[in-house]
DNA sequence: CGCAATTTTGACAATCGTTTTCGTTTTCGT
DNA sequence: ACGAAAACGAAAACGATTGTCAAAATTGCG
């Protein structure tokens, strides 16, 4: 277990919403670390193989992750300027997505619930 | 409106799943079209724009192109074995979404939703 | 402790999908 | 047919991610 990696992972932990590895990097970049953009994205695997957090996709192909916070199954409303995320839960969205699976003879059903938007704050600006 | 532009549009008609641009545009090429990859992309991208295809990416960060069979908001469920797609539709999502977003004073509030499983065809073998 | 084997690290180059740039060609209106 | 505007395609540019490889840290063992 590397020192390395658990400075990737205490990164995330103590951010709110998802991070991209090229942020995480520049983040503790300029906070001083010497970790270098490679390390990133390996930690950011490991952790990812292991479970211990999660990725997803952005509209324009960038991998974000994020740590597995809560063990209750929630989805995410992200602010599209600053990136500031808020947790929110939907059990109608978790019934909905159970129902089209069964409905249609899927087994085994799964889903990904993103919500983007502007913040207040950032409509202001 | 171009040529190019239907015959692209033509090409992701006539399959049946996802097709990445490199994909079709591979296709078209061994079909014998000269066309260019980049009349590809800018095609794709504006089938999009306007609403007539739908785009999602795979995890490793490829972008995918369907033709969409209905004109309304929709969204997919997909086999996570064979790839094939069922566009379903899920008013109470929307209205979540919706409600999510104006309740944390979010504007502009969009969504992704993709849901995941295996098919009963897949799950037989 | 001391030293060799092993693992981890990070600067840099390579890769890959996608986008931009920029002449050239085609299309369209008149 | 003529000129403006749009579409085209080849090649260069780009940005995120991955691979390479030598240096540095850690480990195992005598």
């Amino acid at each position: 277990m590397s020192t390395r990696r658990e400075t990737v992972r205490q990164a995330l932990n103590e951010s709110t919403g998802f991070r991209s590895a090229q942020d995480l990097y520049a983040n503790l970049r300029s906070e001083g670390s010497k970790i270098g953009l490679t390390t990133v994205y390996r930690a950011l695997q490991a952790l990812s193989d292991s479970g211990e957090i999660d990725v997803l996709r952005t509209d324009d192909g960038e991998a974000v992750y994020r740590a597995c916070i809560t063990d209750t199954h929630h989805h995410h409303l992200v602010c599209r300027d600053c990136g500031k995320a808020v947790e929110v839960e939907g059990p109608q969205v978790e019934r909905w997505a159970e129902a089209m699976g069964t409905q249609h003879g899927f087994t085994d059903v799964t889903h990904t619930v993103e919500v983007f938007g502007t913040c207040a704050a950032c409509a202001a600006a």
